[in-house]
DNA sequence: TGAAGCACCTAA
DNA sequence: TAAGTTAGGTGCTTCA
């Protein structure tokens, strides 16, 4: 009977000298699978010179692990090519033969004497990909695999010489699979996830050291449960009157025991936690060793083929692998999925769960170790809090939706999806639709090579972005390309295979601003081009189903499938112009950029000049037609385009008296239309949304009032971009007042209400009481991520002084990565000197540096905004000096009142905001008058 | 006093 | 066995 499973590790095992490929999966019977699939040989590709027989020949003699040498008909990897050229594709006995002998051939041109250049291809892929590559399969595809069913543990080890990994398999079910078929499933296994937490005993408080630091607790958290247990802590003591989910054991040997015992019985898919990759899972090995270097007895078995629990270090990145299984660690996933000030466990499940985080400082764990009563029960507490919020995470958040829809459509493992970046993804889609065309792919460039190609990469030009009109627009069209470089690719037929190199096509080629030439697809269809349409036709698949299920599970699949083909789709662009690609290509990437930059360009002037102005009546909107007579029913629109960037087009709509929003979309449909019109298939220009009023500050800076078609109505937000608002370097007060600002000023349209408010904060901010206002300090932590060493830096920085401020007292420096909470303190010197952790200042009550905070931290970005209004800034504040001039703060809220009467009345008769402007100014002089009245 | 350079973060 | 890309604003410090 065949069996059907999803995919969610590989690898393989030498059986009888011969390499037979393990796919480990999880069935929809729940079961857990291991599926063995031998006669899949390793091999690669040489580029020779001279005689291919007698080169073959002399590879088969010379290296006992090659097998077998052809010659085959294969493109090269880079530049239109009007013929295959021979090669030879050698196949080793064994997969680690290849890095074994991959240099070697090469040696065999100078004993040939040979010309030309040689060159081995493919010879560093991993042979489970190599494997899942050919077959056409990937990470959690669904497959239905026939085959005889085996014992795992004598199946590998006949002949094998006993391998001593196999004692113990943790799988439901094995077979020796003969036919392997990928099914189409909507549907997720029913995965098993559990994330598990350590707690160890800190010398003094600082950072434990598996050498002396004991682990004495385990916490698991799991999902579906475990012998009816949601948690379980595991403690390396004997205890008593414990709760039925603490497990108390004799000493933390026979503790470690029991967490490996579990983690098999358990056999879960997702291993989580919260930065276990970087510490829990290390600490546990490293522990296990000094344990049994003492001569403790730990059989540490995590790996669904029975091998032990390990790390290993790559510079400052950990890697961890358990076989058969993911490991899932919670904390890269946040970081990369939401922009938080920090990103501690305490500070992530506040913010994103808005669950709170037990805790137990690390200098008072022993102490609660210890105890036997109340502090004891808190710390088991606090270990089984942090494994629930790791996995309610990764969980409620739904983290991993979006990484396995990536690996279905991208092909590649789980694992290498969620611990990697877009790299491999793009190279297990090249590799391939590549294979698939005869073109071969080179190996990864060493570190001389991509050191050569970082320098040239100087010469990428990125790009365009459009000077702003700054200031306030009301009605502005908010238009975007879809998917702009994707699809300028296939517009242009850009390709690492269409570039012109060494042979010339007949006919015409595809000229791009930048240089180059490329083939048109009459010529050579590019591969690049046609994943990209391939994609985007399962995009836009994806999408229609997601409109026709009502099912809720397989709307939530397709809507991550179709994000993960979006990020796909957007990625091929920076791969072809990333240093460390197997396949880079300046001459593409430039062609790409600029082929987007003439076209933003030409974008603007078609909008500026060709349309221009257009006409709207009843309810149609008309281009402008010059023979045609205007009455008074018809409304003259003018477009300009105010800004853009890249990819978009803010156009500004002016007409005398109000539009609408119905007119104004009416506007941006008809543009959209005609700018796409005029360009190449599949370019689009879509019309997104309309701004009613825009604050345009600087490039990448402001604010929008958007109105987007919801339902048969409308539904408005603020859009801020750029502005300190959204940088996570200001401190919360800047954003949220910068926000009022920004609300008071689109929404409402006044300016007059904003400016108050300024004052009010400011007020607020210059009257602070630190002894007695200690919670305004969080609303002043600014946070700045420790980005290298401190030997790195070339100037001080504030961060750094905190950091190292931290590592004095607590013996503990940030590692690299971690953002950094920090204020201003109050006192002379530099800025950077000045700064200091926010703990310590509300333990120690160190004054904040008030001025500091007005001057650079509220007033300079409220006032690049009040500026553009005309409201004199100098009136914002009242310098520290003035601040003992009591009677004037006393008097002004009745100055203000009066003000604020006359201007409202003045709005409601004139209404646009374009007056607003004069009256706000004049509110600036009134105010800047009476001080100096004063 | 203002330009130059470093550092950071964001837009796309 | 680390890592998609460039464009751009702003603040702080140093130095001519």
């Amino acid at each position: 009977m065949p069996m059907d499973f999803q995919i969610l590790d590989a690898d393989y095992e030498i059986v009888d000298s011969s390499p037979v490929i393990r796919l480990f999966g999880r069935g929809a019977d729940g079961k857990s699978v291991c599926c063995f699939v031998p006669d899949f040989e390793p091999y690669f590709y040489l580029k020779a010179s001279g005689d291919l027989h007698a080169v073959a020949r002399l590879i088969k003699d010379t290296f006992e692990q090659v097998k077998k040498v052809e010659i085959v008909e294969k493109f090269e990897p880079v530049g239109y090519q009007k013929t295959k050229i021979e090669m030879l594709r050698i196949t080793t006995g064994l997969p680690r033969d290849v890095p074994e002998i991959r240099d070697e051939v090469l040696k065999i041109q100078n004993v040939l004497r040979a010309e030309g250049d040689w060159q081995v291809y493919e010879s560093d892929i991993l042979f489970r990909n190599r494997f899942l590559i050919d077959r056409d399969l990937g990470g959690m595809v669904w497959i239905s695999a026939d085959g005889k069913s085996v014992d795992p543990v004598r199946y590998l080890k006949a002949g094998s010489g006993g391998s001593s990994r196999c004692e113990k398999f943790a799988c439901d079910a094995s077979i020796l699979g003969s036919e392997l078929k990928r099914i189409e499933n909507l549907t997720i296994a029913p995965l098993k996830y559990f994330s598990f937490d350590i707690e160890c005993l800190p010398l003094d408080g600082g950072m434990p050291s598996p050498d002396v630091s004991p682990i004495v607790m385990i916490s698991f958290s799991f999902e579906p449960e475990y012998k009816g247990h949601k948690t379980l802590i595991l403690l390396a003591k004997p205890a008593d009157g414990m709760n039925g989910d603490v497990l108390p054991c004799k000493d933390e040997t026979e503790m470690l025991n029991r967490f490996f015992e579990i983690f098999c019985e358990y056999d879960p898919d997702i291993v989580a936690g919260y930065n276990h990759q970087d510490f829990d899972i290390p600490y546990i090995t490293d522990r296990v060793k000094a344990l049994t270097a003492k001569g403790e007895v730990i059989n540490p078995v995590v790996g669904r083929d029975g091998s032990h629990i390990g790390y290993r270090r790559f510079g400052l990145i950990t890697r961890t692998e358990v076989k058969g299984r993911v490991v899932v660690d919670a904390l890269p996933l946040v970081r990369r999925a939401f922009s938080l000030k920090q990103y501690t466990l305490r500070a992530v499940s506040k913010e994103l769960l808005n669950r709170e985080k037990l805790d137990v400082p690390p200098l008072e764990m022993e102490e609660h170790w210890n105890d036997s009563g109340k502090k004891f029960l808190k710390f088991v507490d606090y270990a089984r809090r942090d494994a629930e919020l790791a996995l309610e995470l990764i969980l409620d958040l739904r983290l991993l939706d979006k990484y396995i829809a990536l690996a279905q459509v991208s092909g590649s493992l789980l694992q290498e999806i969620v611990d990697g970046g877009q790299t491999s993804m793009v190279e297990t889609l090249l590799l391939r639709e590549f294979g698939l065309r005869d073109r071969v792919i080179l190996p990864k460039p060493g570190d001389e090579l991509s050191a050569e190609r970082y320098d040239m990469s100087s010469d990428l030009k990125g790009g365009e972005v459009l000077e702003p009109k700054k200031g306030l627009l009301e009605n502005v069209l908010i238009l975007d390309y879809k998917s702009l470089y994707p699809t300028i690719m296939m517009a242009h037929n850009l390709c690492y295979t269409t570039v012109v190199t060494r042979d010339r096509p007949g006919g015409e080629t595809i000229k791009p601003p930048s240089g180059g030439e490329f083939v048109p697809p009459e010529v050579y269809r590019g591969i690049v081009p046609s994943i990209l349409e391939d994609l985007l036709n399962q995009r836009g698949e994806t999408k229609k189903r997601m409109r026709r299920t009502s099912d809720e599970n397989e709307y939530r699949v397709l809507d991550a499938t179709q994000l993960a083909i979006k990020i796909l789709l957007n990625s091929f662009y920076g791969y072809s112009g990333y240093a460390r690609a197997r396949l880079y290509s300046l001459t593409l990437a430039n062609a790409v950029t600029s082929f987007g930059r003439s076209n933003i360009l030409n974008t603007r002037d078609l909008i500026n000049s060709d349309i221009g102005k257009i006409v709207l009546r009843d309810s149609a909107a008309l281009l402008l037609d010059e023979a045609g007579e205007l009455s008074s029913q018809y409304r003259i629109v003018e477009l300009s385009v105010a800004y853009g960037d890249t990819d978009s087009v803010f156009v500004h709509c002016r007409s005398q008296g109000d539009l609408s929003l119905e007119e104004v979309s009416l506007i941006g449909n008809r543009i959209s239309k005609i700018v796409s019109a005029s360009l190449p298939d599949p370019m689009e220009l879509e019309f997104e949304a309309i701004a009613k009023r825009a604050v345009l500050i600087a490039k990448k800076r402001y604010a929008l009032w958007l109105f987007e078609p919801r339902n048969s109505g409308w539904e408005d937000k603020i859009k801020v971009k750029g502005m300190e608002t959204v940088r996570r370097d200001w401190c919360e007060l800047t954003s949220i007042t910068l926000n009022s600002v920004l609300e008071l000023v689109l929404k409402e349209g006044d300016v007059d209400r904003a400016v108050e408010h300024v004052r009010k904060v400011v007020s607020d901010v210059r009257n602070l009481d630190p002894r007695k206002d200690t919670d305004i300090i969080e609303k002043l932590v600014l946070t700045r991520t420790l980005t290298r060493k401190t030997e790195s830096y070339k100037n001080k920085q504030p961060h750094l002084t905190v950091a190292e401020n931290l590592k004095k007292r607590t013996g503990v420096m940030p590692s690299i990565g971690t953002r950094i909470p920090f204020v201003i303190v109050a006192g002379k010197g530099l800025f950077v000197d000045r700064a200091e952790d926010p703990d310590y200042v509300r333990e120690h009550n160190v004054p904040i540096d008030v001025d500091y905070y007005v001057k650079k931290q509220i007033l300079p970005p409220v006032e690049r905004i009040l500026e553009v209004f005309g409201v004199n800034v100098s009136s914002l504040d009242f310098d520290s000096k003035q601040k003992g001039l009591f009677d004037f703060e006393a008097k002004k809220p009745e100055v203000k009142k009066q003000e604020k009467e006359k201007v409202s009345a003045q709005q409601k008769s004139k209404g646009t905001v374009q007056e607003e402007k004069v009256q706000c100014s004049e509110i600036g002089r009134v105010e800047q008058r009476s001080l100096f009245d004063f």
